[in-house]
Order: structure tokens, then C-alpha cells, then sequence
DNA sequence: ATGAAAGCGCTAACAG
DNA sequence: CTGTTAGCGCTTTCAT
């Protein structure tokens, strides 16, 4: 009644259990026939090995972690998340690795978690989210727990790294749309602290020369539209607006065309992350896509690299395209296209 | 610069490892000098307890699991999971139990995600995306792997089960429409093995009194786009479509839109789920929101009880809330608001 | 090629 | 109230 053990394995298969774990690591040379009575034995069992017994025995965990520490709204509202979790698992899924995922509230149980991790729950973790300047990279270190961090962190650290560069695709956006005519570009970012938002937000601000149509939103949809509204009650208000994500992208052309501005005649926009949905509204939203999945794929297997014992690494993965939509289409029709955006197509 | 274990914190506290283990589980008296001793000590050398050493020896992971299987794009195109997944850790959080996350590709891999589960990995799991007849029921009954379905599973189970009413809902848009002067009005269901697509899907078809206008999507905005196409170009289209997600809504009127068609003047639309967009769209789409959140919650503190060893039980969350907005409104504006709209402000 | 036995770090009787 | 002592189920020397 109660789950088999390799002992019962053993003995069903006249062997001990050093044999039957042999027999599955191949740490050692077994002979054909015995190993065929072993592997018999187990199925006939239904015999699957205990993984804490394994865990303790090896004092690895086979599992990764990854501590989020977020807003339950805005864990809803992403959606770079699932996609990059749908990565993770993907390599993942080749080795026999489990993902281990803590959603937590604040910073105290933030550590809490990471200490649960290294204490057996993962051999590793990936970090998400990064701040500008953030405590996890000194924690972890030393906390001596594989880390891999996801963006382009500048600050000192010796944990892996996988970055993404953010601020190409934001010049070319802006160049494009400078050569449409665009002369008031806006940029609403997400919180400026993250690596992503500041690393958009500064290349927004070195490729159009000013910080006036600056603003900082929260990635959220509420935020998309209130600082959209904010920028359209402008006296001289812009004829184009980056968003620094889809949903906010969303959230803040729907507004402006409920306030009858029509877009793109009136006001380009433009998003970022590529969600689900953009290529299907109306008009289809420019944006550029990221490939999360990718890059869940890479940080995942540079992970493993690391608990394997390889150097930790910083590698730069190649992701973002720029996907010209409708929203972004001339302010008026009888524009040429620019030799720039044959480019882009 | 191994980790400490609980013989380093018992030796620094000049006690055994029993007392430190006690200390810490108030399974039995301990006095106060010697708890706060072992504490102090605990402290000082940054002692955590080892976690596969304790599942090992409690024969408990302090974990569930959920396995997904699931394309990666319809993952990503989810808005019902990261909300689910944020309310599972909000009463996790309270306990020290970890979720356990698995994605597989094919049935053979979620089976032995399942078996890895039991073999030490959780002590129970979440089964999301019931199908109508689901073979993982009796699968992990037979397993003994203590579960929770999500969703109205209709078949023979002992297995506790956390219900919504996905019906009622349905009734209440069809009524609300039909009190609009809507007659031919059209669902474009999510797929019908599942069993919350279903019981939309039946709800709507003993509403309208015909199948005619019903069809079939897989909740990804491609499909709603394609299946509003084809319905657009009937001979006698439906003045209003309701969408089992808001991923299908939001594709299937910007696609409308696209082609001229007013909303709601000429079409109105109606979604499922309330994903964060849909209230901030032009106009803002009439849904019905499902507090994933929530649904998260009970699912895992009936888990815990499940694991905790009292008996499966069945409860159903009364969780649905219309929301009804722009993209519903009245075909033509002349029409007196009706009593049942009043009812549901 | 296989067996015997000693852990991995913790919990839980069983004594005292 | 605290110490002793077996395990939990697996891996891995060390023998043979």
C-alpha cells in the first residue's frame, strides 16, 4: 500500500540497491541481463525514485527557482511572463528539472524564499525584474547560489547574465518615425528603476534630444491611460507616443481614440513586448517583439551551466524586431514611404 | 564554507539535534533559556533547515504541484493563469509550501510529471483545463496523489473539486441582449472538450434555442479573428457575439472595426474573463469577470485540507460578476435602458 | 560485475 | 525538559 522503494526493487530483482541505482545512473557497468531484471522489476513496481531521498543523497534539488515578488495586478497584466515561463520549461522539460515559483509580497520574504532555495528547494535561481541597482546580486553571491540574472545589469556582479539590448529598437522606432514627419515624439516608460524601462526610456531620450515628453508609468493599463490623457490635454500635445509596453500601449491609443483622436492619422503609437493581442487590433499596434521564450530558453540553460559548475557567463541574446503595424502608418496618407521603413519590412 | 546543518547549530547551542529540531517544531516543551539559545545560535551561523532532508524525513515535500499542458502559445495568450497562479501563492505564502510548476508538450511527459509529483516532488496538485472526461481523474485517484480539479468536472470522481457556475453568466448576456433587441445572437465557444468552454457553450445554446450561430474557436486571437470573419460574412449576420475569453472579444470586434462595423451600433460583443485590457478599450468591452485570484485561493486551501488528510469535498465559488460596458450598448441610442440592465449596475 | 555499508540532514520514538 | 538512537530512500565509496 505504501510507495515502493528501491529496496523492494532489489529485492524483487535479486540485486541490491547499489545495482538497481546503477542501473539507472550507469555510473557503473551492468551486466545486459541483469539490468534488463532490474528495469523489469521497477516497472512491474511502478517503482519511481523518491526525489528528496535523491535530493539529500546527491544534495541537489533538480529544480530552478524563480522568486517574484509582485503586485498580484501587475503579475496579471504581464504578459511576458508566461511566455518566458513557457521557455523555461522547455529546456527544462529535456533534463528532469523541476521549476520551483514563489510569489511574495514583500522584501523580507523575498529573502526568506531565496533562502529556502539555496536550503534545498532549487540549485539555482533566475532573476527577473532587475533593478537598476539591485540587493539580490550581492545577496545571492553571497549566498553562493547559482543565479542567472535576465537583462542588461550594470552594476558589479559575478552571476551570469542575460541580456537584451533595449535601446536599438527604440532609436529605430524613433528614426522611423521622425522620417514619417514626427517632430513631438512621447515616451511613456515603466518605472525607471528596472533596467528595461531605463534602458528604453535613455535611449528614448538620446535619440530625440529632450526629456520633455518624458513620462513614467507602471506598465500598467490604468497608467497607460492616465498619463496618455495627461500627455493629449498637452497645449502642444505629441503626434506620437512610445509605450514602453503593449498594455499600456493599448490602454492608451483605445483612450485616445474614445476621445475621437484617430490613430495613426492624428497620433502614431507604438508598444513594446509584442503581446498576443497586438497584431489583431484596430489598427494593429507597432511594437517590438521580444521572444520571451527565448530568452527563458537561454537564461535557463546558462542556469544549468552554472550549477554545473561552468563560470558564470554574461551573453547577450539577440531578440528584439521591430514589428511595423498600422499604428504607426503616415499621419497622412499621401506620405512616400521613407527608404527607411522598406527597410524594416 | 559547507552549510551549517542542525548538528553545527546544536553543537554551537551545547544541545542536541533533537532539542534544535523541537526548538524550532514546538512538537514538544522546551525552556525558554535553551530556545533562545538555539535560536541565537540558529542566527549566527545563518542556519536554515534543509528542506529535501526534511521532506526525507517526513515523508512530505512541502510543495504542490501543477502541471500545464499546454502549447506555448496559448500559454502565453492566457490571462486566467498568471491571475490563478497569484492567488495559489497568496495562501501558500502564508505556510512555507512552494508551488512546483510543470509544462509538457505530450501526454507521456505529463504523465511522468504526475508520477515525479508523487515520487517526493509534491504532496498534491491543482488539475487546471479539465477536459469533460478527463483521464488524469481516475489517474490520480489511482495514484493516491492528493488533487483538486478546477472547474465543474461533471464525471465519476472522488477527488475534491473547487466549482464555478459558468452558466448563469451566459443566461444573464444572452437575456441583457435579447432585452436589447438582439435576435440573432452568435457565441464563438472555446474549445468544447473543456468543460468550462462547454458549459458556456450549453448555456448560450439553451438560451438563443438553436445552434445556428454557434461555433467553435481555441481562445487564441487568431481564431477569434478568423471565426468573426466568418460570421460577418453570413448572409444574415449576428448583431452580437459572444466570446467565451476576452482574447477572442477583443480580436474578433477589432476585426470588426477593421471592416467598418460599428461597435456597438452594429455588433455588440461580449467576452469572458475580464482580462486587465478590457475595461480600458474603445469601448470598453462588456465581459464577465472570474477573479482568477480568488479561484486560486480556495483551490489551494482545499488542496491543503486534501493533504492534510481530511475527506475531498466539492465546493463551488460564486466568483462570476458581469461586467457590463460600452461594447454592449444599445444598438440604436433611443433605446430606454431596460429594468434587467438597471438590475445588473 | 556486484555486494556491504556508510552516510546525506533531518524527525521521532524511546528513554531518562 | 533533554539526550540517544533509529530510520526516511537514495548514492557512493570500499571491498570482492
Amino acid at each position: 500500500m505504501t510507495r515502493p522503494t528501491i529496496s523492494d526493487v532489489a529485492r524483487a530483482a535479486g540485486v541490491t540497491k547499489a545495482t538497481v541505482s546503477h542501473a539507472y545512473s550507469g555510473n557503473r557497468p551492468i551486466s545486459a541481463a541483469t539490468r534488463t531484471r532490474v528495469f523489469a522489476a521497477a516497472k512491474e513496481l511502478h517503482w519511481v525514485p523518491s526525489s528528496s531521498a535523491r535530493a539529500l543523497a546527491i544534495r541537489r534539488a533538480n529544480a530552478i527557482g524563480i522568486v517574484l515578488r509582485r503586485d498580484p495586478a501587475i503579475l496579471a497584466s504581464d504578459t511576458f511572463f508566461p511566455a518566458f515561463i513557457a521557455g523555461v520549461e522547455q529546456t527544462l522539460a529535456e533534463r528532469e528539472v523541476a521549476l520551483v515559483l514563489q510569489v511574495v509580497g514583500s522584501r523580507a520574504a523575498e529573502e526568506r524564499a531565496y533562502r529556502a532555495m539555496v536550503a534545498g528547494r532549487a540549485d539555482g535561481v533566475i532573476v527577473l525584474d532587475l533593478h537598476r541597482e539591485d540587493w539580490r546580486v550581492p545577496f545571492l553571491s553571497q549566498l553562493r547560489l547559482p543565479a542567472v540574472l535576465l537583462g542588461a545589469y550594470d552594476g558589479p556582479s559575478t552571476l551570469s547574465c542575460v541580456r537584451t539590448d533595449d535601446a536599438e529598437p527604440v532609436r529605430d522606432l524613433v528614426e522611423y518615425l521622425r522620417g514619417r514627419g514626427h517632430r513631438r515624439i512621447a515616451h511613456i516608460a515603466g518605472p525607471l528603476d528596472y533596467v528595461h524601462s531605463y534602458a528604453r526610456a535613455r535611449a528614448y531620450v538620446q535619440a530625440v534630444g529632450s526629456r520633455e515628453l518624458l513620462r513614467e508609468g507602471d506598465f500598467t493599463a490604468g497608467s497607460g491611460r492616465a498619463v496618455t490623457a495627461e500627455l493629449l490635454s498637452l497645449p502642444e500635445p505629441p503626434t506620437a507616443i512610445l509605450y514602453a509596453n503593449d498594455t499600456m500601449a493599448i490602454a492608451g491609443s483605445s483612450y485616445a481614440q474614445s476621445r475621437g483622436v484617430r490613430i495613426p492619422g492624428e497620433l502614431a503609437v507604438a508598444g513594446f513586448d509584442d503581446d498576443h493581442l497586438s497584431a489583431h487590433l484596430s489598427p494593429p499596434l507597432t511594437t517590438v517583439s521580444t521572444d520571451p521564450a527565448r530568452r527563458g530558453r537561454v537564461a535557463t540553460s546558462r542556469l544549468l551551466a552554472d550549477i554545473a559548475g561552468e563560470p558564470p557567463t554574461s551573453v547577450t541574446v539577440d531578440c528584439t524586431v521591430l514589428r511595423l503595424r498600422g499604428s504607426t502608418d503616415a499621419p497622412a496618407s499621401d506620405h512616400p514611404r521613407s527608404e527607411l521603413e522598406e527597410e524594416f519590412r
